[in-house]
DNA sequence: GCCTTATTGTATCAATCTGCTACAATAAAC
DNA sequence: GTTTATTGTAGCAGATTGATACAATAAGGC
Protein backbone atom coordinates (compact mmCIF):
# COMPACT_ATOMS: atom_id res chain seq x y z
CA UNK A 1 0.00 0.00 0.00
CA UNK A 2 3.25 2.28 0.35
CA UNK A 3 4.67 3.22 -2.80
CA UNK A 4 7.43 1.14 -4.03
CA UNK A 5 10.69 2.35 -4.33
CA UNK A 6 11.09 0.36 -7.66
CA UNK A 7 8.16 2.88 -9.63
CA UNK A 8 9.32 5.92 -8.48
CA UNK A 9 12.60 8.42 -8.47
CA UNK A 10 14.02 8.95 -4.97
CA UNK A 11 15.01 12.75 -3.49
CA UNK A 12 13.06 14.20 -5.93
CA UNK A 13 8.88 15.14 -6.07
CA UNK A 14 6.89 17.64 -7.46
CA UNK A 15 4.18 20.13 -5.80
CA UNK A 16 1.87 22.53 -7.32
CA UNK A 17 -0.03 25.70 -6.91
CA UNK A 18 -3.59 25.67 -8.59
CA UNK A 19 -5.33 28.83 -8.81
CA UNK A 20 -8.66 29.63 -9.14
CA UNK A 21 -10.94 33.07 -9.18
CA UNK A 22 -13.80 33.78 -7.79
CA UNK A 23 -14.67 36.70 -9.25
CA UNK A 24 -13.37 38.44 -5.86
CA UNK A 25 -10.17 37.00 -4.76
CA UNK A 26 -7.19 33.80 -5.74
CA UNK A 27 -7.70 30.74 -4.66
CA UNK A 28 -6.15 27.69 -4.07
CA UNK A 29 -6.42 24.19 -3.72
CA UNK A 30 -5.52 22.53 -0.29
CA UNK A 31 -5.17 18.96 0.88
CA UNK A 32 -5.76 17.86 4.19
CA UNK A 33 -4.67 14.44 5.80
CA UNK A 34 -6.55 12.24 7.39
CA UNK A 35 -6.45 11.97 11.35
CA UNK A 36 -3.19 14.40 11.52
CA UNK A 37 -4.13 18.43 11.26
CA UNK A 38 -1.80 18.67 8.61
CA UNK A 39 -2.54 20.98 5.52
CA UNK A 40 -0.47 20.55 1.95
CA UNK A 41 -0.10 21.59 -1.16
CA UNK A 42 -1.03 18.67 -3.77
CA UNK A 43 2.16 17.31 -5.32
CA UNK A 44 3.79 13.31 -5.52
CA UNK A 45 6.08 11.27 -6.67
CA UNK A 46 7.57 11.02 -10.25
CA UNK A 47 7.49 7.49 -11.60
CA UNK A 48 10.63 6.29 -13.34
CA UNK A 49 8.80 5.92 -16.03
CA UNK A 50 7.40 8.96 -16.51
CA UNK A 51 8.26 12.73 -17.66
CA UNK A 52 8.53 15.24 -14.82
CA UNK A 53 6.01 17.13 -16.31
CA UNK A 54 3.65 14.80 -16.49
CA UNK A 55 3.84 13.41 -13.70
CA UNK A 56 2.79 16.50 -12.28
CA UNK A 57 0.01 17.09 -15.13
CA UNK A 58 -1.37 13.83 -13.71
CA UNK A 59 -1.72 15.05 -10.17
CA UNK A 60 -3.47 18.24 -11.12
CA UNK A 61 -5.75 16.45 -13.45
CA UNK A 62 -6.50 13.93 -10.64
CA UNK A 63 -7.22 16.55 -8.29
CA UNK A 64 -9.23 19.02 -10.27
CA UNK A 65 -11.09 16.75 -12.81
CA UNK A 66 -9.65 18.79 -15.78
CA UNK A 67 -8.74 16.80 -18.65
CA UNK A 68 -6.63 20.02 -20.28
CA UNK A 69 -4.37 22.04 -18.14
CA UNK A 70 -1.82 24.05 -18.30
CA UNK A 71 1.37 23.97 -16.39
CA UNK A 72 4.23 26.44 -15.86
CA UNK A 73 7.31 25.28 -13.90
CA UNK A 74 8.77 28.38 -11.42
CA UNK A 75 11.15 26.94 -9.24
CA UNK A 76 12.48 24.06 -7.60
CA UNK A 77 13.06 24.07 -3.74
CA UNK A 78 16.19 22.44 -2.53
CA UNK A 79 17.10 23.71 0.80
CA UNK A 80 18.68 20.93 3.55
CA UNK A 81 16.00 21.74 6.16
CA UNK A 82 13.23 21.72 3.94
CA UNK A 83 12.62 18.04 4.08
CA UNK A 84 11.07 16.76 7.58
CA UNK A 85 10.28 12.92 7.97
CA UNK A 86 7.75 13.69 10.69
CA UNK A 87 4.82 14.78 8.44
CA UNK A 88 4.69 11.35 6.09
CA UNK A 89 5.03 9.87 9.16
CA UNK A 90 1.91 11.19 11.15
CA UNK A 91 0.34 11.04 7.44
CA UNK A 92 1.15 7.25 7.44
CA UNK A 93 -0.13 7.06 11.21
CA UNK A 94 -3.21 8.86 10.43
CA UNK A 95 -3.91 5.84 7.84
CA UNK A 96 -3.00 3.02 9.87
CA UNK A 97 0.06 2.10 8.42
CA UNK A 98 3.30 1.47 9.87
CA UNK A 99 5.82 3.34 7.90
CA UNK A 100 9.57 1.30 8.29
CA UNK A 101 12.03 4.23 10.12
CA UNK A 102 14.23 4.08 6.40
CA UNK A 103 11.66 3.99 3.98
CA UNK A 104 12.45 6.47 1.04
CA UNK A 105 9.66 8.67 1.26
CA UNK A 106 10.84 10.07 4.57
CA UNK A 107 14.44 10.86 3.23
CA UNK A 108 15.54 14.30 2.16
CA UNK A 109 13.71 15.57 -1.13
CA UNK A 110 14.00 18.18 -3.58
CA UNK A 111 11.09 19.41 -4.99
CA UNK A 112 9.97 21.26 -8.12
CA UNK A 113 7.30 23.64 -7.95
CA UNK A 114 4.37 24.19 -10.85
CA UNK A 115 1.36 26.72 -11.18
CA UNK A 116 -2.18 26.30 -12.87
CA UNK A 117 -4.35 28.80 -13.58
CA UNK A 118 -8.07 26.95 -14.12
CA UNK A 119 -11.53 27.80 -13.92
CA UNK A 120 -12.36 27.62 -10.36
CA UNK A 121 -16.14 26.52 -11.46
CA UNK A 122 -15.47 23.81 -13.68
CA UNK A 123 -13.24 22.25 -10.68
CA UNK A 124 -14.41 19.25 -8.82
CA UNK A 125 -11.84 19.04 -5.99
CA UNK A 126 -11.02 15.63 -5.58
CA UNK A 127 -8.79 14.01 -2.55
CA UNK A 128 -6.20 11.35 -2.75
CA UNK A 129 -6.70 8.16 -1.02
CA UNK A 130 -4.05 9.27 2.03
CA UNK A 131 -5.90 12.57 2.30
CA UNK A 132 -10.14 13.41 3.32
CA UNK A 133 -10.39 16.44 1.79
CA UNK A 134 -9.44 19.25 -0.64
CA UNK A 135 -10.56 22.59 -0.45
CA UNK A 136 -10.15 26.19 -1.91
CA UNK A 137 -8.29 28.36 0.94
CA UNK A 138 -7.95 32.01 -0.44
CA UNK A 139 -4.61 33.27 -0.82
CA UNK A 140 -5.05 35.68 1.65
CA UNK A 141 -6.28 33.12 4.32
CA UNK A 142 -4.33 30.03 3.98
CA UNK A 143 -3.99 27.31 6.97
CA UNK A 144 -0.78 26.43 8.23
CA UNK A 145 0.57 24.55 5.68
CA UNK A 146 3.36 22.03 6.65
CA UNK A 147 7.16 22.15 5.59
CA UNK A 148 7.81 24.64 3.35
CA UNK A 149 4.52 24.90 1.47
CA UNK A 150 3.75 28.28 2.23
CA UNK A 151 7.21 29.49 0.45
CA UNK A 152 6.60 28.02 -2.54
CA UNK A 153 3.02 29.38 -2.41
CA UNK A 154 4.68 32.82 -1.90
CA UNK A 155 7.05 32.04 -5.05
CA UNK A 156 4.40 31.18 -7.28
CA UNK A 157 2.47 34.00 -6.57
CA UNK A 158 5.53 36.37 -7.56
CA UNK A 159 6.06 33.72 -10.94
CA UNK A 160 2.29 34.26 -12.04
CA UNK A 161 2.96 38.40 -11.19
CA UNK A 162 6.00 38.23 -13.48
CA UNK A 163 4.14 36.35 -16.49
CA UNK A 164 1.26 38.38 -16.79
CA UNK A 165 1.07 39.84 -19.75
CA UNK A 166 3.91 37.88 -21.66
CA UNK A 167 3.36 33.44 -21.28
CA UNK A 168 0.21 34.48 -19.48
CA UNK A 169 -3.11 36.39 -19.61
CA UNK A 170 -5.14 35.55 -17.16
CA UNK A 171 -7.58 34.21 -19.65
CA UNK A 172 -7.89 30.70 -17.95
CA UNK A 173 -8.66 31.67 -14.92
CA UNK A 174 -12.30 32.87 -16.38
CA UNK A 175 -14.91 31.00 -18.22
CA UNK A 176 -14.93 31.06 -22.01
CA UNK A 177 -16.66 34.33 -22.79
CA UNK A 178 -16.00 37.24 -19.86
CA UNK A 179 -16.35 40.91 -19.96
CA UNK A 180 -13.83 43.82 -19.52
CA UNK A 181 -14.26 44.28 -16.01
CA UNK A 182 -13.67 40.38 -15.06
CA UNK A 183 -10.84 40.48 -16.51
CA UNK A 184 -9.36 43.52 -15.21
CA UNK A 185 -10.65 41.68 -11.82
CA UNK A 186 -8.26 39.36 -12.54
CA UNK A 187 -5.39 41.31 -13.70
CA UNK A 188 -5.44 43.90 -10.06
CA UNK A 189 -6.41 40.73 -8.13
CA UNK A 190 -2.76 38.61 -9.18
CA UNK A 191 -0.84 42.32 -9.90
CA UNK A 192 -2.44 43.69 -6.14
CA UNK A 193 -3.01 46.98 -7.28
CA UNK A 194 -6.03 49.09 -8.36
CA UNK A 195 -5.60 49.36 -12.57
CA UNK A 196 -6.89 52.29 -14.31
CA UNK A 197 -10.56 51.33 -16.17
CA UNK A 198 -9.87 53.31 -19.20
CA UNK A 199 -5.79 52.34 -19.47
CA UNK A 200 -6.13 48.70 -19.01
CA UNK A 201 -8.98 48.80 -21.81
CA UNK A 202 -7.12 50.71 -24.35
CA UNK A 203 -4.15 48.58 -24.07
CA UNK A 204 -6.15 45.14 -23.84
CA UNK A 205 -8.21 46.09 -27.00
CA UNK A 206 -5.17 47.67 -28.30
CA UNK A 207 -2.91 43.81 -28.18
CA UNK A 208 -5.59 42.67 -30.74
CA UNK A 209 -5.76 39.11 -28.51
CA UNK A 210 -9.60 39.01 -27.75
CA UNK A 211 -12.77 38.23 -30.08
CA UNK A 212 -15.70 40.39 -29.13
CA UNK A 213 -19.26 38.90 -28.98
CA UNK A 214 -23.01 39.55 -28.32
CA UNK A 215 -23.58 41.99 -25.21
CA UNK A 216 -24.46 40.61 -21.97
CA UNK A 217 -27.76 41.71 -20.28
CA UNK A 218 -27.28 41.28 -16.15
CA UNK A 219 -30.41 42.96 -15.15
CA UNK A 220 -28.61 45.59 -13.88
CA UNK A 221 -30.11 49.15 -14.70
CA UNK A 222 -26.77 50.32 -16.42
CA UNK A 223 -25.17 49.75 -19.93
CA UNK A 224 -24.07 46.08 -20.78
CA UNK A 225 -20.87 45.19 -21.02
CA UNK A 226 -19.67 43.41 -24.20
CA UNK A 227 -18.17 39.64 -23.63
CA UNK A 228 -14.91 38.64 -25.20
CA UNK A 229 -12.96 35.72 -25.71
CA UNK A 230 -9.03 35.02 -25.85
CA UNK A 231 -8.26 34.94 -29.64
CA UNK A 232 -5.89 31.89 -30.33
CA UNK A 233 -3.94 33.54 -32.79
CA UNK A 234 -1.28 36.56 -32.72
CA UNK A 235 -0.27 37.48 -29.39
CA UNK A 236 1.12 40.79 -30.81
CA UNK A 237 2.81 42.98 -27.91
CA UNK A 238 2.78 42.83 -24.35
CA UNK B 1 36.93 6.17 -6.15
CA UNK B 2 33.52 6.37 -7.18
CA UNK B 3 30.95 9.14 -6.02
CA UNK B 4 29.23 7.01 -2.92
CA UNK B 5 25.30 6.72 -2.06
CA UNK B 6 25.54 7.83 1.18
CA UNK B 7 26.95 10.81 0.78
CA UNK B 8 24.71 12.00 -2.25
CA UNK B 9 20.99 12.69 -3.30
CA UNK B 10 20.13 10.02 -6.26
CA UNK B 11 18.59 10.52 -9.47
CA UNK B 12 18.92 14.98 -9.11
CA UNK B 13 21.69 16.82 -10.17
CA UNK B 14 22.60 20.23 -11.01
CA UNK B 15 24.25 21.89 -13.78
CA UNK B 16 25.74 25.46 -14.70
CA UNK B 17 25.73 27.63 -17.34
CA UNK B 18 28.75 29.56 -16.65
CA UNK B 19 28.97 33.31 -19.42
CA UNK B 20 31.57 35.46 -19.71
CA UNK B 21 31.75 38.59 -21.94
CA UNK B 22 35.21 38.80 -23.87
CA UNK B 23 34.20 42.49 -25.37
CA UNK B 24 32.99 41.21 -28.38
CA UNK B 25 30.80 37.83 -27.31
CA UNK B 26 29.25 35.75 -24.69
CA UNK B 27 31.01 32.64 -23.72
CA UNK B 28 30.44 29.79 -21.17
CA UNK B 29 32.50 27.11 -19.73
CA UNK B 30 32.64 23.55 -20.83
CA UNK B 31 34.46 21.09 -19.90
CA UNK B 32 35.83 17.36 -22.30
CA UNK B 33 36.15 14.29 -20.19
CA UNK B 34 39.50 12.48 -20.57
CA UNK B 35 39.67 9.89 -23.45
CA UNK B 36 35.51 10.39 -23.99
CA UNK B 37 35.58 13.02 -26.56
CA UNK B 38 32.60 13.96 -24.46
CA UNK B 39 31.88 17.79 -23.88
CA UNK B 40 29.49 18.54 -20.71
CA UNK B 41 28.28 21.48 -18.59
CA UNK B 42 30.00 21.76 -15.45
CA UNK B 43 27.60 20.00 -13.16
CA UNK B 44 27.62 17.58 -9.94
CA UNK B 45 25.48 15.84 -7.47
CA UNK B 46 24.17 17.08 -4.24
CA UNK B 47 25.43 15.90 -0.82
CA UNK B 48 23.03 14.89 1.48
CA UNK B 49 24.33 17.51 3.80
CA UNK B 50 24.20 20.77 1.82
CA UNK B 51 21.67 22.89 0.31
CA UNK B 52 20.94 22.10 -3.42
CA UNK B 53 21.95 26.22 -3.96
CA UNK B 54 25.13 25.22 -2.29
CA UNK B 55 26.33 22.62 -3.96
CA UNK B 56 25.82 24.35 -7.09
CA UNK B 57 27.70 27.62 -5.89
CA UNK B 58 30.45 25.12 -4.93
CA UNK B 59 31.50 23.59 -8.26
CA UNK B 60 31.20 27.20 -9.56
CA UNK B 61 33.51 28.27 -7.29
CA UNK B 62 35.61 24.70 -7.93
CA UNK B 63 35.60 25.24 -12.14
CA UNK B 64 36.24 29.43 -11.71
CA UNK B 65 38.26 29.93 -8.92
CA UNK B 66 36.13 32.63 -7.67
CA UNK B 67 34.80 33.21 -4.23
CA UNK B 68 31.88 35.42 -4.37
CA UNK B 69 29.03 34.53 -7.51
CA UNK B 70 25.95 35.00 -8.28
CA UNK B 71 23.92 32.47 -9.26
CA UNK B 72 19.94 32.40 -10.85
CA UNK B 73 18.09 29.28 -10.58
CA UNK B 74 16.22 29.24 -14.53
CA UNK B 75 15.24 25.68 -14.94
CA UNK B 76 14.73 22.11 -13.71
CA UNK B 77 15.09 19.44 -16.57
CA UNK B 78 12.78 16.19 -16.22
CA UNK B 79 11.70 14.64 -19.36
CA UNK B 80 12.46 10.62 -19.37
CA UNK B 81 14.49 10.19 -22.79
CA UNK B 82 17.18 12.94 -20.96
CA UNK B 83 18.95 10.68 -18.76
CA UNK B 84 21.32 8.29 -20.86
CA UNK B 85 23.81 6.37 -18.70
CA UNK B 86 26.63 5.87 -22.05
CA UNK B 87 28.15 9.20 -21.48
CA UNK B 88 29.18 7.93 -17.59
CA UNK B 89 30.01 4.60 -18.99
CA UNK B 90 32.08 6.12 -21.38
CA UNK B 91 33.86 8.69 -18.73
CA UNK B 92 34.65 6.10 -15.98
CA UNK B 93 35.95 4.12 -18.69
CA UNK B 94 38.05 6.80 -19.89
CA UNK B 95 39.44 7.30 -16.44
CA UNK B 96 40.62 3.75 -16.20
CA UNK B 97 37.54 2.78 -13.53
CA UNK B 98 35.07 -0.25 -13.69
CA UNK B 99 31.48 0.96 -13.53
CA UNK B 100 28.93 -1.78 -11.95
CA UNK B 101 26.06 -2.11 -14.14
CA UNK B 102 23.40 -1.37 -11.81
CA UNK B 103 25.18 2.03 -10.05
CA UNK B 104 23.52 5.35 -9.20
CA UNK B 105 24.77 7.95 -10.97
CA UNK B 106 23.71 5.01 -14.50
CA UNK B 107 20.00 6.12 -13.11
CA UNK B 108 18.42 8.38 -14.38
CA UNK B 109 18.80 11.93 -13.31
CA UNK B 110 16.59 15.37 -12.77
CA UNK B 111 18.73 17.78 -13.18
CA UNK B 112 18.15 21.81 -11.90
CA UNK B 113 19.83 24.71 -14.28
CA UNK B 114 21.45 27.38 -12.84
CA UNK B 115 23.36 30.59 -14.63
CA UNK B 116 25.82 32.68 -13.53
CA UNK B 117 27.57 35.56 -15.21
CA UNK B 118 31.07 36.29 -14.24
CA UNK B 119 33.98 38.43 -15.14
CA UNK B 120 35.39 36.25 -17.69
CA UNK B 121 39.55 38.21 -16.72
CA UNK B 122 38.75 36.95 -13.57
CA UNK B 123 38.54 33.51 -13.84
CA UNK B 124 41.20 30.54 -14.38
CA UNK B 125 39.22 27.78 -15.35
CA UNK B 126 40.10 24.94 -13.75
CA UNK B 127 38.76 20.70 -14.68
CA UNK B 128 37.89 18.67 -11.60
CA UNK B 129 39.03 14.98 -11.49
CA UNK B 130 36.71 13.39 -14.57
CA UNK B 131 38.19 16.01 -16.82
CA UNK B 132 40.93 16.78 -18.67
CA UNK B 133 40.20 20.21 -19.42
CA UNK B 134 37.60 23.40 -19.40
CA UNK B 135 37.53 26.00 -21.66
CA UNK B 136 35.67 29.00 -22.95
CA UNK B 137 33.46 28.36 -25.97
CA UNK B 138 31.65 31.41 -27.87
CA UNK B 139 27.62 30.33 -27.36
CA UNK B 140 28.24 30.56 -31.07
CA UNK B 141 30.31 27.79 -31.46
CA UNK B 142 29.89 25.26 -29.17
CA UNK B 143 31.22 21.86 -29.45
CA UNK B 144 28.58 19.09 -29.84
CA UNK B 145 27.32 18.89 -26.27
CA UNK B 146 25.96 15.42 -24.39
CA UNK B 147 22.66 14.24 -23.75
CA UNK B 148 20.45 17.91 -23.30
CA UNK B 149 23.07 20.19 -22.35
CA UNK B 150 22.72 22.39 -25.55
CA UNK B 151 18.88 22.26 -24.48
CA UNK B 152 19.59 23.44 -21.21
CA UNK B 153 21.89 26.52 -22.32
CA UNK B 154 19.26 27.39 -24.95
CA UNK B 155 16.81 28.00 -22.13
CA UNK B 156 19.96 29.76 -19.90
CA UNK B 157 20.16 32.33 -22.63
CA UNK B 158 16.46 32.80 -22.50
CA UNK B 159 16.10 32.92 -19.49
CA UNK B 160 19.18 35.82 -19.00
CA UNK B 161 17.49 37.81 -21.85
CA UNK B 162 14.42 37.77 -19.56
CA UNK B 163 16.24 38.52 -16.44
CA UNK B 164 17.94 41.72 -18.00
CA UNK B 165 16.60 44.95 -16.61
CA UNK B 166 15.23 43.28 -13.28
CA UNK B 167 17.27 41.04 -11.84
CA UNK B 168 19.98 41.56 -13.60
CA UNK B 169 21.59 44.47 -14.71
CA UNK B 170 25.10 43.10 -16.88
CA UNK B 171 27.52 44.08 -14.57
CA UNK B 172 28.81 41.07 -13.26
CA UNK B 173 30.24 40.44 -16.74
CA UNK B 174 32.53 43.39 -16.67
CA UNK B 175 35.23 44.60 -14.75
CA UNK B 176 34.27 47.08 -11.14
CA UNK B 177 34.90 49.97 -13.42
CA UNK B 178 33.67 50.18 -16.97
CA UNK B 179 32.69 52.61 -19.84
CA UNK B 180 28.78 53.16 -21.10
CA UNK B 181 30.12 51.68 -24.43
CA UNK B 182 31.26 48.08 -22.90
CA UNK B 183 27.88 47.94 -20.96
CA UNK B 184 26.10 48.64 -24.42
CA UNK B 185 27.72 46.16 -25.51
CA UNK B 186 26.54 43.19 -23.24
CA UNK B 187 22.74 44.24 -23.39
CA UNK B 188 23.51 43.92 -27.17
CA UNK B 189 25.17 40.60 -27.07
CA UNK B 190 22.66 38.64 -24.73
CA UNK B 191 19.57 40.59 -26.36
CA UNK B 192 20.99 39.76 -29.72
CA UNK B 193 20.08 42.96 -31.46
CA UNK B 194 21.82 46.16 -31.89
CA UNK B 195 20.38 49.14 -29.04
CA UNK B 196 20.48 52.83 -30.07
CA UNK B 197 23.66 54.66 -28.65
CA UNK B 198 21.71 57.83 -27.51
CA UNK B 199 18.77 56.12 -25.87
CA UNK B 200 20.38 53.36 -24.17
CA UNK B 201 22.71 56.00 -22.56
CA UNK B 202 19.78 58.27 -21.09
CA UNK B 203 17.92 54.91 -20.36
CA UNK B 204 20.77 53.60 -18.09
CA UNK B 205 21.46 56.79 -16.74
CA UNK B 206 18.07 57.58 -15.95
CA UNK B 207 17.62 54.52 -13.80
CA UNK B 208 19.93 55.56 -11.24
CA UNK B 209 21.96 52.64 -10.84
CA UNK B 210 25.15 54.39 -11.80
CA UNK B 211 28.17 55.99 -9.94
CA UNK B 212 29.85 57.75 -12.30
CA UNK B 213 34.02 57.73 -12.34
CA UNK B 214 37.17 59.56 -13.82
CA UNK B 215 37.60 59.20 -17.27
CA UNK B 216 39.51 56.72 -19.06
CA UNK B 217 42.28 57.82 -21.39
CA UNK B 218 42.74 54.57 -23.66
CA UNK B 219 45.20 56.59 -26.04
CA UNK B 220 42.51 56.62 -29.13
CA UNK B 221 42.57 59.73 -30.77
CA UNK B 222 38.60 60.90 -29.30
CA UNK B 223 37.14 61.68 -26.63
CA UNK B 224 37.49 60.24 -23.51
CA UNK B 225 34.92 57.86 -22.40
CA UNK B 226 33.73 58.29 -18.30
CA UNK B 227 33.99 55.18 -16.40
CA UNK B 228 31.34 53.54 -14.58
CA UNK B 229 30.62 51.23 -11.45
CA UNK B 230 27.29 49.59 -10.50
CA UNK B 231 25.65 51.78 -7.06
CA UNK B 232 24.51 49.05 -4.74
CA UNK B 233 21.52 51.17 -4.19
CA UNK B 234 18.60 52.11 -5.23
CA UNK B 235 17.17 50.28 -8.34
CA UNK B 236 14.34 52.37 -9.11
CA UNK B 237 12.70 51.83 -12.40
CA UNK B 238 13.69 49.06 -15.28
C1' DG C 1 -43.39 57.11 -22.00
C1' DC C 2 -39.90 60.04 -19.36
C1' DC C 3 -36.60 60.75 -15.80
C1' DT C 4 -33.01 58.78 -12.91
C1' DT C 5 -28.95 55.97 -11.85
C1' DA C 6 -24.99 53.13 -12.56
C1' DT C 7 -21.89 51.46 -15.85
C1' DT C 8 -19.64 50.98 -20.34
C1' DG C 9 -17.14 52.36 -24.50
C1' DT C 10 -14.47 55.94 -26.47
C1' DA C 11 -12.61 60.43 -27.28
C1' DT C 12 -9.56 63.99 -25.86
C1' DC C 13 -5.59 66.34 -24.04
C1' DA C 14 -1.54 66.58 -21.25
C1' DA C 15 2.48 64.28 -19.47
C1' DT C 16 5.94 60.93 -20.29
C1' DC C 17 8.76 57.91 -22.89
C1' DT C 18 11.27 56.47 -27.09
C1' DG C 19 13.40 56.82 -31.79
C1' DC C 20 16.15 59.65 -34.31
C1' DT C 21 19.08 63.53 -35.67
C1' DA C 22 22.14 67.04 -34.60
C1' DC C 23 26.00 69.09 -32.56
C1' DA C 24 29.45 70.71 -29.39
C1' DA C 25 33.37 68.80 -26.78
C1' DT C 26 37.07 66.39 -26.75
C1' DA C 27 41.97 63.15 -27.22
C1' DA C 28 45.47 62.18 -29.88
C1' DA C 29 47.73 61.81 -34.49
C1' DC C 30 49.59 64.48 -38.30
C1' DG D 1 46.55 74.28 -35.86
C1' DT D 2 44.03 70.77 -38.47
C1' DT D 3 41.93 66.40 -38.86
C1' DT D 4 39.44 62.24 -37.28
C1' DA D 5 36.77 59.28 -34.44
C1' DT D 6 34.05 59.08 -30.46
C1' DT D 7 31.41 60.79 -26.49
C1' DG D 8 27.85 63.34 -23.91
C1' DT D 9 23.72 65.68 -24.32
C1' DA D 10 20.14 68.53 -26.36
C1' DG D 11 16.05 68.83 -29.26
C1' DC D 12 12.09 67.38 -31.69
C1' DA D 13 8.63 64.19 -33.58
C1' DG D 14 5.96 60.15 -32.83
C1' DA D 15 4.15 56.77 -29.67
C1' DT D 16 2.49 55.42 -25.18
C1' DT D 17 0.23 56.28 -20.81
C1' DG D 18 -2.45 58.94 -17.17
C1' DA D 19 -6.41 61.43 -16.24
C1' DT D 20 -10.78 63.52 -17.33
C1' DA D 21 -14.90 63.95 -19.88
C1' DC D 22 -18.92 62.51 -22.07
C1' DA D 23 -22.24 60.11 -24.95
C1' DA D 24 -24.69 55.65 -25.01
C1' DT D 25 -27.08 52.66 -22.81
C1' DA D 26 -30.27 48.99 -19.47
C1' DA D 27 -33.53 48.78 -16.25
C1' DG D 28 -36.28 50.74 -12.32
C1' DG D 29 -39.60 54.30 -10.60
C1' DC D 30 -43.12 57.30 -11.62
Amino acid sequence: MLPSEDKYLTNVSYDTVIFGFTGEELKILILEYQNSGLFALPGGYIRRDENLLDAAKKGVMKRTGLKKIHLEQFHTFGKLNRSNPEPSKQIAKGLGYEMPENHWVLDRFITIGYYSLINYNLVKPTPNKFSDSINWYSINNLPPLMMDHEEIVNKALEAIKNDLGTKLFGTNLLPEKFTMKELRKVYETILNKKLRRTTFQRKILGMDILKRHEKLYTGAANKAPYLYSFDKEKPKKS
